[in-house]
DNA sequence: TACGATTGCGAACACGCGTTCTTTCACAAC
DNA sequence: GTTGTGAAAGAACGCGTGTTCGCAATCGTA
C-alpha cells in the first residue's frame, strides 16, 4: 500500500527537515513552537495546520494533547561513507601548558597517537608530535584550553615562524611568532590585538615550531 | 575519561530500560508520568528523583523545563552507524566571511572533501560539512582566517554550543557561544576579553553547530 | 536514643505546549 | 458582486508536564 503524497510545500519541506536534524541532534522531538522558532515561522497555528497536513499525507505521525510527540514515518539517517586516503599518525607525547616544562617526542612511553588529515600534513612529515593544550595562556595565538597543536621539533626558527617556545625566567610555555632581531628575540602574538614580548635570547628555548591545530567543540 | 557509574537501583535499571523500550516505540520520549505508571511508580517525585540520580551518573541527559527532554547516553543511539576509531570525509562547502552568507551543506557542485581524524568526529557524524573560514572576523571564536571549521548543519541550537549564525541585519557571519534569553539571543565570544552581541531571536540564523576547527600554519 | 543521610510519597504550583477561535489576504468559481 | 477555499497570522484557552516543598519510612552511625 502506497501512501499518498501529493505536493509538498517548500515550507514543509523545511519542517521536516528541521524535525528529522532536531531528533538526530537532542533524542527528543521539536515542540511547535520549536519548529516555529527554526524555520522561522510567525504563528504556532501555521505549524500546526502544516503539521496536519504532513500528517494526512503520510509524513509523520502525531499522538494528539501529548508535548513533542511526532513520528517521522519516512526513510532517514544518511551516512557518510568513510575512506581514507594518506594520513598520519603522529605520537601526542603530553601536554603543553604555561607553567610545565614543553614535552618532546621523546621515545619514551606515550599513550596515544593522533590522527593528521592530509590537509594538515606539512611537506616535510619528519620530526612531528602532537601536545595538548592545558590552560588559557596561549590565546593570542588562536590556541585555547583542549586544542591539540601538532610541531615539528626544532631548536631554532626562522624569522616569522609560529614556534612553542620555553621562557625558563617566567616560568611560562607559549605559542608566538618568532623574530631574532640582533640579540633579542621578540615573540609575536597571532593576535594582533596583543603585546608582542621581547627577551634576550639565551633566555628563550625553541621546542618546535607549529605546523597544525586541530580542536574539537563542545 | 571513564564515567562514574556507582550503584544502579533496581528500580534505576528499570526506568533505563522503560526509557529505552518507549523511545523505540514511538520515537519521542515517556514523559515523567508516563514512566510513573510504566514502571508502577507511586509519585512523579520519585521519578524526578531518580531520573536526577541517573543523570548525575552519566546514564543519560537532560534538559530542564522541556518536555519529554531525555537523552539516553549509553550504548543507545542504535541507528548510529558511525563506529570505531576511522577517518571520515565531509564536503568542503566554501567559505564563510563577514559579509557574505553562509553557504550550507548542498547537494550542488562542491569541490573538495575534507578528512577529518577520528580524534576531531563526533558521536553523531550525519550531516556534517567544513567551510573555510575568509577574514579575521572571527577571531573572538579561537578561529582566524584559512581555518577550517566543522559544522553540523542545524537551524537552532542549545544554551551553549557554538554556532555558526548569520546576522541578515548587519549583513554579518560569525561564530559564537549561543545563548537564548527570553525573545532575545546573546552570542557570547569565545573569548572572554570581547563583548557579546545581544539581538532580537528573529534576527539571528543558526545555520550549523560548530564540531571542529582545523588550521595549518604556515 | 538521637541524628543525619537516603529514599520514597503526595500535592500544589507554574510554566510548557497543543489546541482552537477569530481575522486577514489572495485567488478562483459561480 | 458573492461565495468558497487554501494559506497564514495572532491571541487566548486549557491541559500536559517538569518542578518544588513538606513529610514519612528506612538505615547507618555516633
Amino acid at each position: 500500500m502506497t501512501t499518498a503524497k501529493p505536493r509538498v510545500s517548500e515550507r514543509q519541506r523545511e519542517m521536516l527537515e528541521f524535525i528529522r536534524d532536531y531528533h538526530a541532534d537532542r533524542s527528543y522531538m521539536p515542540s511547535i513552537r520549536d519548529i516555529q522558532l527554526g524555520c522561522g515561522i510567525s504563528s504556532t497555528s501555521v505549524v500546526d495546520y502544516n503539521l496536519r497536513l504532513l500528517e494526512r499525507d503520510g509524513h509523520l505521525k502525531r499522538s494528539p494533547d501529548i508535548s513533542r510527540a511526532i513520528e517521522l514515518v519516512g526513510a532517514e539517517g544518511r551516512r557518510h561513507g568513510s575512506g581514507g586516503p594518506e594520513t598520519l599518525r603522529v605520537p601526542l607525547c603530553g601536554a603543553i601548558a604555561a607553567g610545565e616544562p614543553i614535552p618532546g617526542p621523546e621515545p619514551g612511553a606515550y599513550h596515544e597517537d593522533v590522527t593528521l588529515p592530509p590537509e594538515l600534513t606539512p611537506r616535510d612529515s619528519r620530526d612531528l608530535y602532537a601536545l595538548r593544550v592545558k590552560g588559557d595562556s596561549m590565546i593570542d595565538a588562536f590556541v585555547t584550553d583542549g586544542d591539540i597543536v601538532v610541531l615539528r621539533h626544532a631548536r631554532d626558527a626562522r624569522n616569522g615562524e609560529m614556534v612553542a617556545a620555553w621562557l625558563p625566567l617566567e616560568d611560562s610555555a607559549t605559542l608566538k611568532h618568532f623574530h631574532l632581531e640582533g640579540d633579542s628575540v621578540r615573540l609575536m602574538p597571532a593576535n594582533p590585538a596583543m603585546e608582542p614580548i621581547v627577551v634576550p635570547a639565551d633566555q628563550v628555548q625553541v621546542h618546535g615550531k607549529v605546523v597544525a591545530v586541530m580542536r574539537r567543540v563542545a
